[in-house]
DNA sequence: GGCCTAAAGTGAGCGTGCTCAGTTTTCTCT
DNA sequence: AGAGAAAACTGAGCACGCTCACTTTAGGCC
């Protein structure tokens, strides 16, 4: 059974591959996956052996870029930087790596990371969802805050860092410098709520 | 022309409630653009004559719920409250207008509303979002803060404002306290931004 | 080699959302 | 009222994502 396991990772990134270059080409919607299937050399109903939807497999590529960003990560770390220095490096290197699949990546995230619909938790999004998490746990861990979060702080970071992922993926300012600000905005304000959480009403305003 | 005129506003108001009641019963995917049209007793065909898509048909509803809290809200309004106050009153208030629907609002906005995909400006939620962020708009001003607002600032209210929209959707807490507790952080993050805007002046007034 | 089981692959077919050429109804004008 | 134009309605049909009963192939065992 070792050439035929060899044989479908062979198979998974030829798909992958084809559908990386169709979906930069002919973007998101036009791109069919009896399309994917015909330029990997296989029947549909194959396709769906590899990924159990048009969405994973988008999901795929995307876990890949930043699970890549995740690795380089901790190299990265500098021990005298601030909680929001780190997730920023964090988060824009991984938006680094996503840059090739930019272009379709707005419609095609739609589907996978919506946080409406929480109806089916298993989705292709889920697994990327988590293990982003996870590692802002660990950075904001790192920095001395206590874990774990609260829902609501989980749930305002995953809205930030999703307005954040969607507004970069349309952003044709130059060198993405909106996003810049988007995201210097965004972390600015987690941060501040963080020191809420843990009692100290530091946050000041107005 | 008239009978007409009227026979249509009939046959929209059956294909809305149609619409609402398979909704609520057999959810957003199970409900068929084919079924509402049985039960409106029309043409497939006719359904996309009053509507461009199945979504439109859940933006019509929300629009309306909406659009109703959006005329309560100035009779609400009391001077002496702050920014805060009232842009929880005008947002609490249209959750509730959207209560009926809440069941399946999840997977419905999820395309209609999704920040992603802006490929699509003149899509069915576009409407809706322009409406909120005016009525927002109004009332930031009414405080006495200048407008209009960066584009940064309002990527960041409509990132927060979906946030909430989307705890809400899918929120089984007594009451709904834990989309209480996230509306009200969101809303004081908000406000602190447009502190900093006014005091740094970097993303300030045009 | 010659079986046998299970994994892998296949493509016709299903149920969607949506379209559009053709039909029916409604309104206008004389 | 009758004819013509415009508006509204119709449902067969398309393309899509995805399924599943079936066929083909690979690997282990004698």
């Amino acid at each position: 059974m070792r050439i035929t396991a060899e044989a479908k990772t062979v198979t998974r990134q030829r798909i992958l591959d084809a559908a990386t270059a169709m979906f930069q080409i002919d973007g998101w919607q036009n791109t069919t996956t009896r399309g994917i299937a015909v330029a990997s050399g296989i029947a549909t109903g194959t396709l769906f052996n590899y990924f159990p939807t048009k969405e994973a497999i988008a999901a795929a590529l995307i876990a890949e870029a930043l699970d890549c960003a995740n690795e380089d990560f901790p190299s990265s770390q500098v021990e005298e930087n601030s909680l929001e220095a780190d997730l920023f490096t964090l988060i824009w290197s991984g938006l680094g790596k996503l840059r090739d699949l930019r272009k379709f990546l707005g419609p095609a995230s739609e589907t996978i990371f919506s946080p409406l619909a929480r109806a089916s938790p298993d989705s292709a999004g889920d697994a990327i969802r988590v293990a982003h998490l996870e590692m802002v746990e660990a950075v904001v861990r790192s920095h001395g805050f206590p874990g774990p979060r609260s829902v609501v702080a989980v749930q305002l970071y995953w809205t930030l860092y999703l307005g954040v992922f969607a507004f970069w993926a349309a952003d044709d300012s130059p060198g993405q410098e909106d996003s810049l600000a988007l995201l210097d905005q965004s972390l600015k304000l987690f941060v501040s709520t963080l020191s809420v959480d843990q009692g100290k009403e530091i946050y000041g305003r107005q």
